[in-house]
RNA sequence: GGGGUGUUAGCUCAGUAGGCAGAGCAGCUGACUUUUAAUCAGCGGGUCACAGGUUCGAUCCCUGUACACCCCA
């Protein structure tokens, strides 16, 4: 017999016991205190003789125990932190404190005592009545190493939050992050709304979709890769600003940047275009910088990120002409000489691919990653923008803009094609690239087509990548620390 | 999709020119009324990821598979 399953036979032996006794799982146990709250409050109480003496009930899980005969200390952890408690003898009785010894490190328990501090000065509470509150049946990480495998952190996310600060820490400011953001909206007259994630057409980005069916309608349909195109029929339907904060989902590759579910804020305003959203972008990441990190200079992976001052903004030629002086400008704008030097570039080019993709090709692998500081690209080619609205000087590009930061694609917004017969024509294009083999394709959306014909106001929309935001926000490497489940591969489950 | 690295006790990690598998923590027994990686004495705990191959003998060498991480596409 392993001792793991020699651990956890212990634990069902003491379970055991306790259900002979009594209910081993109550659930009347309150609490009066929070562990990280009474270190706030009390972190200058002295507890001298004469004062009236602070009683409190806390709960949470045992973290340690350190058993020294007729007194013992032990250390719980709730939501707010830890507080340590101190055991006797003779204030518990002989029976409680013999309990209290069979108790593990992982358990629940809720004590009731007194405060004061030891003589190292550590905040205590002299613990009165203890209780079992939860037998756990599996023992924790070790207490000094914790939990670093990142199989086991991403797969039983539970124990890394249990064991790591710097876990809690993150998921705590992802939350206020996507709290900031909502507010920031709600401050700007945005109306917040929630559109359908399951789709009969996949529409609103070039993306592969997750096919699912529909039983009693026998359709198929598509996790939604994007809720553009439902957030502008409510612009057409007159809410001239809304958002939405929600997951998308695209059937593509895994990588420190990529999970097939992510998480998206898209906004649209109706009369307002793509400068008016690189304003608004660059204020809104500016508060967040502020709110987060209270500066607006922040170390990503070690590297310093300037969010101070006016972003970077360059144009997507101008970019790839500076970060890659061995391209001249004439080779981006001649098909013959772009697709030689696409060859030499060992980037593949499909035989439909006009100028405009190819560019963009160019840009992502040879751009993309360089774009350290906060900067905002613009001038995309229309070929690679099906939904934005086409530049007034130069038609062959887009008014659009994407957001990087520390060499990733942060958010993607444009001023809306609102030219109903226009759009038609983009997308009969992009029905063409599907037929000839591209999967990201967009499909012909009749529907949307139709809500455009009703009338889209001029709009502004964007999207907003909230999973690399929080990953830069809180220095992250992979976007697996920011999700608290993220996708992995089928395994065994965890053996007895 | 390609390349690299890894998988050894519940956890964190050693290790073996190819010859009975190691530590710390956790666990168990005992001592201990201000400890905090508590301490002290003793004890138990392993399909060395999985499947093949080479070998007298494989945790170690070779091949494949699974899973993970990193890099590239």
């Amino acid at each position: 017999m392993s001792e793991e399953v020699d651990q956890i036979v212990q634990r069902r032996n003491k379970l055991a016991m306790l259900r002979e006794s009594s209910s081993p799982f109550p659930n009347d146990f309150r609490r009066t205190a929070f562990a990280g709250d009474l270190q706030s409050q009390h972190a200058d109480t002295g507890f001298s003789e004469g004062q009236d003496p602070i009683r409190v009930k806390v709960s949470g899980r045992l973290m340690s125990r350190r058993l020294m005969g007729k007194a013992s200390f032990s250390h719980i952890q709730d939501a707010t932190g830890q507080v340590q408690l101190f055991l006797q003898k003779n204030q518990l009785g002989e029976a409680e404190y013999e309990q209290f010894r069979d108790y593990d490190v992982g358990d629940i328990v809720g004590a009731e005592g007194e405060l004061f501090r030891t003589r190292t000065g550590e905040l205590t509470v002299r613990v009165e009545q203890i209780r079992l509150l939860t037998k756990a049946l599996r023992p924790l990480p070790e207490k000094f190493h914790g939990l670093t495998d990142p199989e086991t952190r991403y797969r039983q996310r539970y124990l890394d939050l249990v064991m790591n600060e710097g876990t809690r820490s993150v998921f705590h400011a992802r939350a206020a992050i996507i709290q900031h953001i909502r507010e920031f909206m709600i401050s700007h007259r945005y109306l917040e709304v929630e559109t359908p994630m399951m789709h009969p057409i996949p529409g609103g980005a070039v993306a592969r979709p997750f096919i699912t069916h529909h039983n009693a309608l026998d359709m198929d349909l598509y996790l939604r890769v994007a809720p553009e195109l439902y957030l502008k029929k409510l612009v057409v339907g007159g809410f001239e600003r809304v958002f939405e904060i929600n997951r998308n989902f695209r059937n593509e590759g895994m990588s420190t940047r990529h999970n097939p579910e992510f998480t998206m804020m898209e906004f649209y305003c109706a009369y307002a275009d793509y400068n008016d959203f690189i304003d608004l972008t660059q204020e809104l990441v500016k508060s967040l910088c502020q709110s987060v990190a209270g500066s607006e200079q922040l170390a990503y992976q070690g590297t310093e990120i300037d969010f101070s001052g006016s972003f970077e903004r360059y144009g997507m030629i101008e970019s790839i002409l500076k970060f890659n002086p061995d391209i001249s400008r004439n080779m981006l704008h001649d098909e013959q000489a772009i697709r030689e030097l696409a060859d030499h570039l060992k980037i593949q080019v499909g035989p439909k691919d006009g100028l405009g993709k190819v560019q963009m090709e160019i840009f992502e692998k040879h751009v993309e990653h360089k774009l350290i500081k906060p900067t905002f690209i613009t001038g995309y080619p229309v070929e690679v923008s099906p939904l934005s609205r086409r530049n007034d000087e130069q038609p062959e590009i887009s008014d659009r803009f994407e957001f990087f930061v520390a060499g990733r694609e942060i958010a993607n917004g444009f001023s809306e094609l609102n030219d109903a017969e226009d759009q038609a024509g983009r997308f009969q294009d992009q029905m063409g690239k599907k037929e000839a083999g591209d999967q990201e394709a967009m499909h012909f959306d009749a529907d949307y087509i139709c809500a455009l014909e009703h009338g889209l106001p001029p709009t502004a929309g964007e999207g907003i990548g909230i999973d690399r935001l929080v990953m830069i926000l809180t220095d992250s490497p992979s976007i697996r620390d920011v999700v608290l489940f993220p996708h992995m591969r089928h395994q065994q489950p965890p053996a007895e």
